[in-house]
RNA sequence: CGGGGAGUAGCUCAGUUUGGCCAGAGCGCUGCGUUCGGGACGCAGAGGUCGCAGGUUCAAAUCCUGUCUCCCCGACCA
């Protein structure tokens, strides 16, 4: 191709509003543009990027003997009503109104959508197992779109869905689609971890996350020095802290005056405490129940373990009538005495339940209760209260001993077993072979298209721009004549052609009365992985040069086996990607 | 949704406090010339109803009210 014929607008300046630093060079690499908060336009080498990642997921997938569909991008909202999930994605579910007054969906996901399909079309063991997939723009209309790409409202995602008679059915896709995640993300030069994750609202009983470790992820990985364990927070579990020393003669409660003083710092400051000496009392609604959760000051409710403690089923903050109705006190006072008769259910973490003694709301506005004795004062254990781990994993904890590390990462794939959360509620049931009908089992799997991208620039570049595998760069080869003049040019076209012709896809940046550093400058913020130099310098010496982006050097070749020095440059390259095994 | 910030040329921004001398700079773009191996230089140009709508005033980018959009931080997200 011809850098005259592309569209490629590249920009010097930093544009205003991307603060990590892919969304920065893929604004500048002239990849896309913003058309609204969380919605890009493609440019032809970033659209060139992302077929290149799709051809390596579809190519993976179908070798997974996976069948490629496609499914509606709107969908009746009816459906989500059957599973409940309207509720459960609450504002995040964009929606509108046809002219027939029907509510539709824009696809955020296809669970509903695939599993009516199966509904319809499966009804014996005998066309089981199936995994179907598709690559289709999803739309979340999220709470504050953000980073790029990493957090948009439009994205491309390929998800995947399967079908299975049995357990042993499905934890077989199960693995297999593991294993082909693992040599997508390898393929697409992406170093990454898996973690055990939280199935979440999606349900279900299982789940890994393919995470890059990066600064700018959202996702915080848990993990041992020794790789025995690593989970996503929402997942990680943490052993129990050991029981504080009862007090010999604990003193009895005592109520104190906290004036307007509600959060957890303001009372600390107020008493001169410390956090982990408070206990935190947490009002939430799922339906039409009110639960209580209890953590230490210190510790943060994980709303995945509450949820999964709970059955899965949606959770949501108290709204302000619920909590005073409930602690006859003004938000920021609640404690866990007598609440148990009030409310379903009371969940205390273990961390409490390990306290000696502490300090909690007194259900009674602008007062506090200090020396509250867990077990004393309140019931640790009920009909309807346990101790259950339902918070965050802190800097400190350990799992199985260890002592527990922390890092940052991007989400870029995620694989669920789903169940019979959706074929039970859609009715997708089939004949097993004693004629029995049962649900179908189903598992899904996802893979997030532009984030594979921006991680890619995340955890490859410099100063210069991307550094981009050769896999998913936008061109292998760019060409850069340096300089003007007939043999210049002439050389250039040749080798452009020739490598044209074999296959090889080359970037000629063919622009006149374009100064060489120029053209080097938007050769590096490409990323291209393989430039060739075509200039005076070497040319008087019958040689071009070959120099790879992540290195500083380059290498001069003869002219005539220019073509084929730079082919076998690439082919080293690729093969570099597609072979060795992956992280786990 | 709560808190903070910002909307002025295609981009990055100054000017707003103290209303008038205030439609500005750099980059980019167009033309000509000199340059030509890591974002060159000179000359000449094009380009903005100062987010939008009201209001105050002799006079508004500047003050007031409303509204929209964007960004950052935070609140159970792929």
């Amino acid at each position: 191709m011809r850098y005259t014929k592309t569209f490629i607008p590249t920009v010097k300046e930093v544009p205003a509003d991307a603060e990590i630093i892919s969304h920065q060079l893929m604004i500048r690499a002239g990849l896309m543009r913003k058309l609204a908060s969380g919605t890009y336009t493609y440019l032809p080498a970033g659209w060139r990027i992302l077929l290149k990642i799709i051809d390596i997921v579809r190519d993976e997938m179908n070798k997974s003997g996976a069948q490629e569909i496609l499914m509606p991008a709107v969908q009746p909202i009816d459906l989500w009503q059957k599973t409940g999930r309207d509720v459960d994605y609450g504002e995040t579910l964009g929606t509108f109104r046809d002219r027939h007054g029907r509510i539709n969906v824009l696809a955020p996901t296809a669970e509903e959508v695939v599993t009516s399909l199966a509904a319809g079309e499966i009804s014996s063991y005998k066309q089981l197992p199936m995994n179907i997939y598709q690559i289709s723009f999803k739309f979340r209309d999220e709470f504050r779109p953000r980073f790029g790409v990493l957090r948009s409202r439009e994205f491309i995602m390929k998800d995947s869905y399967s079908f299975h008679a049995d357990p042993e059915s499905l934890d077989e896709t199960y693995k297999v689609m593991y294993e082909t995640y693992c040599k997508i993300f390898r393929r697409c030069g992406l170093e990454y971890v898996i973690v055990e994750a939280e199935s979440g609202e999606m349900g279900g009983t299982g789940s890994h996350q393919f995470t890059v470790p990066c600064e700018s992820g959202e996702d915080i990985i848990v993990f041992t020095q020794d790789g025995s364990y690593a989970a996503n927070i929402e997942k990680a579990s943490v052993d129990p802290l050991p029981k504080q020393n009862p007090l010999s003669n604990p003193p009895a409660m005592q109520e104190v005056h906290t004036p307007d003083v509600g959060s957890i710092e303001a009372v600390c400051e107020f008493l001169k405490c410390r956090p982990q000496e408070m206990i935190k009392t947490l009002i939430y609604s799922a339906d039409t129940e009110t639960i209580v959760a209890v953590v230490r000051g210190d510790h943060d409710i994980n709303p995945e373990k509450l949820a999964a403690s709970v059955g899965g089923r949606h959770i949501e903050l108290a709204d302000e009538d619920t909590i005073e109705k409930i602690t006859a006190a003004a938000v920021g006072f609640a404690g866990p005495m007598g609440l148990a008769q009030k409310v379903n259910l009371v969940l205390i973490d273990p961390a409490v339940a390990a306290m000696a003694v502490g300090i909690t709301g007194a259900n009674k506005t602008d007062y506090h209760i200090k020396n509250v004795v867990p077990g004393r004062d309140f019931a640790l254990e009920g009909e309807n209260t346990k101790v259950v781990d339902i918070r965050n994993a802190v800097q400190g904890d350990t799992f199985n001993s260890k002592p527990l590390l922390f890092r940052r990462g991007i989400e870029v794939g995620q694989v669920f077993k789903l169940g019979k959360k959706y074929s039970a509620k859609l009715d997708a049931k089939f004949l097993d072979a004693e004629g029995k009908e049962k649900p179908c089992l189903m598992g899904c799997y996802g893979i997030g298209i532009n984030r594979i991208l921006a991680s890619a620039i995340e955890i490859s570049h410099d100063d210069k721009g991307p550094i981009l595998p050769i896999t998913i760069a936008p061109w292998e080869v760019i060409i850069t004549p340096a300089g003007a003049g007939e043999e210049i040019t002439g050389a250039a076209e040749n080798i452009h052609a020739e490598l044209a012709e074999k296959g090889i896809e080359v970037l000629l940046d063919d622009r006149p009365d374009i100064r060489a550093g120029v053209k080097f400058n938007d050769a590096d913020l490409l990323g291209i992985p393989v430039r060739v130099t075509v200039g005076q310098k070497s040319l008087a010496a019958g040689n071009v040069e070959i120099k790879l982006r992540n290195e500083s050097e380059s290498k001069k070749v003869p002219l005539t086996q220019a073509a084929d020095e730079i082919i076998a440059t690439v082919n080293s390259l690729k093969a570099k990607l597609n072979v060795g095994n992956p992280r786990a």
